[in-house]
This record gives C-alpha cells, sequence and structure tokens, in this order.
DNA sequence: CGTACCTTTGTCAATGCCTG
DNA sequence: CAGGCATTGACAAAGGTACG
C-alpha cells in the first residue's frame, strides 16, 4: 500500500465513508467529473473558472496569500485530531464574534493535490466551520504544504491553543501513526518527545474507539488515568463495555464518564483481589489464577498457549520438589 | 552473533490546581 | 496560604528488531 493510498484511507473514514478495501483503485472519472460539477456546467462559468484558477496558481506560486474562499471547497484535514463533542459553547461564542467582527484570523489551508480548485485544511476548522454555518467567505491563507508540514502546522495550532486533551493528542498521534508517518513527524506535530509519543499510541491502541468515544475528550484527565484505563480494559473489555453502555454513563459530562469507569473498574478489582491473570512476556492472558478458601485453581487458555497445560503436568514433580529446596532455604 | 537503532517502560522533578 | 494530588516533560534503562 502506499502512503497515498494510506493517506487517502484515512482521508475516506475522516469524511464518514465506508474504508476503503486495500487495492481498490479510486475512479479518476469520478473525481473529474466531481470538479467538473463544482466548478459549473456551462462553458461560460468553466472559462471564468478557469481564469480564476489560473490566477490563484500564481498567487500561490509566488509564495503564500490570503484568499476568500467558499467553505464548501475546503475539505477536512487528512488527520482528524479532536473529539466532537455535542454542545459547544466556546463555538457559539466564535460564531457570534465572526458574525459581529468578522473574520480576523485567516485559517491555513494548502490546494488539493488530487481536485483543482479545492482545499485541504491545515488548522483553522473551527474557524471554518462557523464560516460554513454562516454562510460566508472563509479567510485563508493558501500555502503548497506537503504531507508532513500539514500535519506538523495542524499539529502546532492545536498546541498553541493548548485544549487537546491527552486522548485527543493521543488519537491524533494514533491516527498519523495508522496513515504512515515517520516517527519524528508526529513528535515535532505534537511537540512531543518519542517517550510520550509511544504512550500516546499505545493508550490509543489500548482502548477501543468505542469506549474513547463513549467517554469523549476528558481535558481533566491526563497520562495516569488514562494508561489506568487501558489497564482496565485489556483485562475486562467487557465490563467497560458495559459500563458505558449504562443509562445514566451519557448524562455524565466527560471527565466524570472516565472517572466512572475507573472507579467501577477498581472496585471490581477489588471485589475480585483473589482472583488474578497470569500474562506470558509477550502480553498474552495465558491464564486465570482463582484462589478460594483452601483451593487454588489455575485455569489455562489453550488459544494462548496450547499444550502449556500438558507440558506442566507433566513437570509437576520437578517443580514441586524445586519448590521444596527454595521453601528450606528461607 | 554483535551492533546500532528504535520503541517501550519506569521514574523523577517541576508545575499547576484544588481544598481546607 | 500550605499541603496534597494530578499532570506533564524529561531522562535513563530495558526490550525488541533489523542489518551486516
Amino acid at each position: 500500500m502506499s502512503r497515498r493510498d494510506t493517506v487517502n484511507s484515512i482521508f475516506m473514514r475522516k469524511a464518514d465513508m465506508p474504508a476503503p478495501s486495500v487495492g481498490v483503485e479510486k475512479n479518476p472519472d469520478r473525481v473529474r467529473a466531481g470538479a467538473v460539477s463544482a466548478m459549473g456546467a456551462s462553458l461560460q462559468e468553466m472559462t471564468e473558472a478557469a481564469r480564476a484558477a489560473g490566477r490563484l496558481q500564481a498567487q500561490i506560486s509566488s509564495g503564500f496569500s490570503v484568499l476568500e474562499i467558499t467553505p464548501s471547497d475546503i475539505s477536512n484535514s487528512l488527520i482528524s485530531d479532536r473529539i466532537p463533542v455535542e454542545r459547544d459553547a466556546e463555538f457559539d461564542a466564535l460564531v457570534a464574534s465572526i458574525a459581529e467582527h468578522g473574520q480576523k484570523v485567516p485559517i491555513l489551508v494548502r490546494p488539493d493535490p488530487e481536485k483543482e480548485g479545492q482545499y485541504q485544511i491545515a488548522y483553522g476548522r473551527r474557524r471554518l466551520r462557523a464560516a460554513a454555518k454562516l454562510g460566508l467567505k472563509v479567510k485563508a491563507i493558501v500555502q503548497n504544504l506537503s504531507d508532513n508540514e500539514l500535519v506538523i502546522a495542524q499539529g502546532k495550532e492545536n498546541l498553541d491553543r493548548q485544549d487537546l486533551s491527552f486522548i485527543e493528542k493521543a488519537l491524533f498521534a494514533h491516527r498519523l501513526e495508522e496513515a504512515g508517518y515517520a516517527r519524528d513527524v508526529i513528535i515535532a506535530a505534537l511537540s512531543t518527545d518519542k517517550a510520550d509519543l509511544s504512550r500516546y499510541i499505545s493508550v490509543a491502541r489500548g482502548v477501543p474507539q468505542t469506549v474513547i468515544m463513549a467517554i469523549g475528550p476528558a481535558p481533566k484527565a491526563g497520562r495516569a488515568r488514562w494508561l489506568a484505563l487501558v489497564d482496565a480494559v485489556s483485562s475486562s473489555p467487557k465490563k467497560v463495555e458495559a459500563i458505558i453502555e449504562d443509562d445514566a454513563f451519557a448524562d455524565l459530562d466527560s471527565d466524570q464518564r472516565l472517572q466512572r469507569v475507573l472507579s467501577k473498574m477498581a472496585a471490581r478489582d477489588a471485589k475480585k483481589a483473589t482472583g488474578e491473570t497470569w500474562k506470558t512476556r509477550q502480553g498474552q492472558k495465558a491464564a486465570q489464577i482463582e484462589r478460594s478458601g483452601t483451593k487454588t485453581r489455575i485455569t489455562f487458555d489453550e488459544r494462548m498457549v496450547p499444550e502449556f497445560a500438558d507440558y506442566l503436568t507433566t513437570r509437576l514433580d520437578e517443580l514441586f520438589e524445586e519448590f521444596g529446596a527454595v521453601r528450606s532455604q528461607r
């Protein structure tokens, strides 16, 4: 799979379209038809559009320029970095501000490499959404950016705003990685170091998307709580799902939802403190250890460690002797 | 097999926030 | 304002992997 295909698949997913199956080529005719219809059907309009495109091309190649662009000509960024929230008072305030004073700060876009006359947003999506809502054109700086520059610009802008929560950064990092970006590019985009990036990605990998979306951005929660959630999910994913499906769960705010899951899981762990999971060094959950009164039961998962139980059975005498020797030394 | 590089994990200190 | 707690950035070491 080429980089372009990978990036496209991310883009398609972001646009709420089914993820394309591997190896399926995009139909170039459909792309062309879309671009043409966007420019208008009549010859007059097409000529005018061609002239406008020429002017734009000259401006773009001379560096960058601030243009007024119809929001529908701007597609979403390759990589989504925000978890949508139902109510957003700040967004309403932004809409009101732009309605009253106009758009003060331009957004950053690049020309869509595949669709003439179209743009891809690097940052300023809230301003874009606000302009679209108001039916206004949006002021945009147009720059020729590489894929890497695009995501780095997007990341930098978000960090300037300092309102991406831990999990939003984690998702952003994870999506960049899935899109095939090198670690150093992701590190630059998130202004982080390799150690933290590793943690971001492991959290985004460790918690299912459905769980993250159900909980939301949890702006007050940092690394520790999300790492705790990774543990909780890996030990009993079904229990976590049951908690997030609870009716009352949706009534809480995002931070409270995360807290609810963690406290319920902690309570559950405390209750069955006698039960534990044995994991192999590769992290496979290979056995369940249950203690009750005078008995201890170890249940091996044959799918994870096939034939290990048989092997262990044949060595019980040996192990018991070893155990006796160790105990007598103490 | 040894080496170099990359990733993951553990840990600590600084900072900020909250509560009494 | 002090103390406790959570968050965050940074460093070091361990673990994993690719390559010669």
